[in-house]
DNA sequence: GTCTATACGATGATAGAC
DNA sequence: GTCTATCATCGTATAGAC
C-alpha cells in the first residue's frame, strides 16, 4: 500500500477523467496509467467500467445527500413547530447551498459536481440511470417539502418547475465558472459566489412564477 | 439514387442516433447499416465522423437561427418605432417559440433539438465547439436585445441569467416529455404544450428576478 | 462521381495464468 | 494484486467496380 491505496487512486482519477472528458471518452488504459495502476486493476476492484462509475458517484453522492436531507428536514420540522408551511426559498437553499459548499470543499469535489451535473442529461441510458437511482430519493423529498410550501401550485406544474430548476443547476454545475458564451465583446464572467447567488435568485423567482 | 439519396439518409440516421445514443456511442458501422449505406460512404460524403456531426447540426440549425434572428429583429425594430425598449418577454418568446414550432415540425427535428440541447453540456471539447460556433451569433443577438429591454440589470448578471435560461431550455429539450423523475407516487408528466408554456413562464420570471 | 469490399492500426473491455 | 493474451470494435484509408 502506498500513500493512498490503489482503489482510491483509481476512484480519484476516474472522477476527474469522467467529469472532464466524459465517461465513454475515458479509456481504462489512460485512466489506470494516470492512477499508476495496472490496466486490469479496475476490473479487479470494481468489476467493470460501469461499476467504477457507480462507485465514483456513490462515494460522494451518498454523504452529500445525507446532508441535504438533514437540512431540508430541519426546514420542514422548524416550520411545523411554528405551525406554518415551510418557505420555498428556504427549501431551495437547503438543497442548493450544501451542494455549493461541497463543491468548494476539494478539487475532486468540483469535478464530481460537474460529473453529476452532466449525468442528468446523459444520452446513455445506463449512465443516466446510475446517477438517477441515487438521486431520486432526495429529489422526491425536496418535492414533498415544496408541495407543502406552495400548495396553490398544482403538483404536476410544481414538478415541472423542479425539473427546470434541476436543468438550470446541472448546467451551471457543469460549466463552473467557465462561461460558454465567452467572446471578446461579452461581459466578463461573474465571480463564483456571485454566480451562485444569482442562480438561487433565478430559480426562486422561476419556482414562484405566476401561473 | 433511391427515393432519398445516400447523403440525406446518412444525415437522417446520424441525427437520430447521435441524439438518442450520443455522438461517441454511435459507431459508423451501425449508422451506415441503419442508413442502408456502405461503411465508407460517411467518409466519402463528409470526410470524417466529426464533419458528419457538423453537417447534421448545420442542416437544421442555420435555417432555425435565421427564423429566430428575424423574429428577434422584428421585436426590436417594432419597439424602436414606438420609441420604447423591447419587452424582455417578447424577446424570449421570439427565441423560444420558433424552437418549439420547429421541434414539432417533424420527427427528425425532435431528435435534432434533443441533440443540440445536449451539445451545450457536452464534455467533449470538439463536439461542444461544433455546436457553439453555430449558436453563438444568435445568443449574442438575443443578448443585445435583452440589454435594451433590461438596462437596469448589469451586463454580467444579465449574461449569467441568459446562461441559466439556456440551461433550463437545453434540459427540457433533451428530456422532451420524458420525465426524468417519473416514479409511481409522482404526478403525471404535463402535456407538451403546457410544459413549454410553463417553461416560458419560468425563464421569464427568472430573467426579471429582483437583484 | 458514387458506391462497395476489404484491410489497417489503434483501442476497447475483460479473463486467465502467474 | 499484476501481466499478458484475447477478441471485439472502433474510425479511417484505399483500391477498384459500377
Amino acid at each position: 500500500m502506498t500513500q493512498t491505496d490503489t482503489k482510491t487512486r483509481i476512484l480519484d482519477c476516474a472522477e476527474q477523467m469522467f467529469a472532464r472528458a466524459g465517461f465513454h471518452s475515458t479509456s481504462l488504459r489512460k485512466l489506470t496509467q494516470l492512477a499508476d495502476a495496472n490496466l486490469a486493476s479496475v476490473n479487479y476492484h470494481f468489476g467493470s467500467k460501469e461499476a467504477l462509475l457507480q462507485a465514483v458517484i456513490e462515494r460522494r453522492l451518498l454523504p452529500l445527500n445525507k446532508i441535504r436531507h438533514k437540512k431540508i428536514e430541519e426546514i420542514i420540522t422548524q416550520a411545523r413547530e411554528q405551525e406554518r408551511p415551510p418557505a420555498a426559498a428556504d427549501l431551495l437553499q437547503a438543497f442548493v447551498v450544501p451542494t455549493l459548499e461541497f463543491r468548494n470543499s476539494s478539487p475532486g469535489a468540483q469535478d464530481f459536481i460537474a460529473l453529476i451535473g452532466r449525468s442528468l442529461s446523459e444520452p446513455d441510458e445506463t449512465v443516466r440511470h446510475c446517477f438517477l437511482s441515487l438521486a431520486l430519493p432526495i429529489f422526491q423529498f425536496l418535492f414533498e417539502g415544496l408541495r407543502q410550501a406552495l400548495p396553490q401550485i398544482p403538483a404536476a406544474i410544481l414538478l415541472a418547475r423542479l425539473q427546470f430548476i434541476m436543468g438550470t443547476m446541472s448546467h451551471v454545475m457543469c460549466m463552473g465558472n467557465l462561461n460558454a458564451f465567452q467572446k471578446p465583446d461579452f461581459p466578463e464572467a461573474l465571480e463564483q459566489n456571485v454566480l451562485m447567488d444569482q442562480m438561487l435568485k433565478f430559480i426562486q423567482a422561476g419556482l414562484e412564477a405566476p401561473l
